[in-house]
DNA sequence: ATCATGACGATGC
DNA sequence: CGCATCGCCATGA
């Protein structure tokens, strides 16, 4: 259950067809509801369209025309995580690192811009289990995972790392030379509406 | 609304 | 290296 996509379409229209069609087969990647209107049924949609048809819209922006431009979608789809709380923002940061390299939780913290180290411990820790999100990648600052509340016995966080190919030394260490995660590129931050913090010292504007 | 609840990190012994 | 101190906040019940 996602947002809600129009489409502005006239009957006998080929592009129309191809285009509900493509974005069938979208249906598997982004979340969204589609309603189709034809606008022969509206005066004032013949006055807007015409016969600029098909017209993909998300409220009252305008997607794409004729064809299904997926980069466009994917910006009007995925909400800006400017304006989302902050376990949000983490949470998606989060998942954008990939297998076999970890990121520590200052370093997450850094990326969203605003919050502390700790609160990424703090969303770490209230992650629902049902979120895909591969918290196992986050781990401390001196290369280690951070114990947790109910922690003993064999660790799945490290049994996980391990099975990514992640190493740890004698000391439960991680190299980070090895290992540590580079970060999102500019564009992915950009996209999602992360302004990372300037590092200390730095000026105000 | 109020409140308990925690997967950190830099620094200084 | 290990340990203690301190800073101090978003969430969900």
């Amino acid at each position: 259950m996602g947002l809600e996509l129009t489409m502005y379409t006239r009957s006998a229209c080929h592009l129309c067809e191809e285009m509900l069609e493509a974005l069938e087969g979208l249906r598997d990647r982004y979340d969204f509801d589609l309603r189709c209107i034809d606008i022969d049924g509206d005066l004032a949609l013949i006055e807007r369209y015409g016969t600029r048809v098909p017209v993909l819209t998300l409220g009252d922006a305008e997607i794409c025309e004729y064809f299904v431009d997926e980069e466009a979608l994917a910006r009007a789809i995925e909400p800006s995580l400017r304006d989302a709380g902050l376990y949000t923002r983490i949470y998606a940061l989060v998942s954008e690192i990939p297998p076999g390299r970890v990121a520590t939780y200052g370093q997450i913290a850094a990326l969203e811009g605003h919050c502390a180290p700790r609160n990424v411990g703090y969303a770490m820790s209230a992650l629902p289990s049902d979120r895909d999100v591969p918290w196992q990648r986050v781990i401390n600052s001196a290369g280690r995972i951070s114990e947790r509340r109910g922690g003993g016995g064999t660790d799945p966080q490290r049994v996980l790392l391990e099975s990514e190919g992640v190493v740890f030394d004698r000391r439960g260490r991680v190299d980070f030379a090895r290992y540590a995660w580079a970060g999102p590129d500019w564009e992915w931050m950009e996209h999602h509406g992360f302004y990372p913090a300037p590092p200390p010292g730095a000026a105000e504007p």
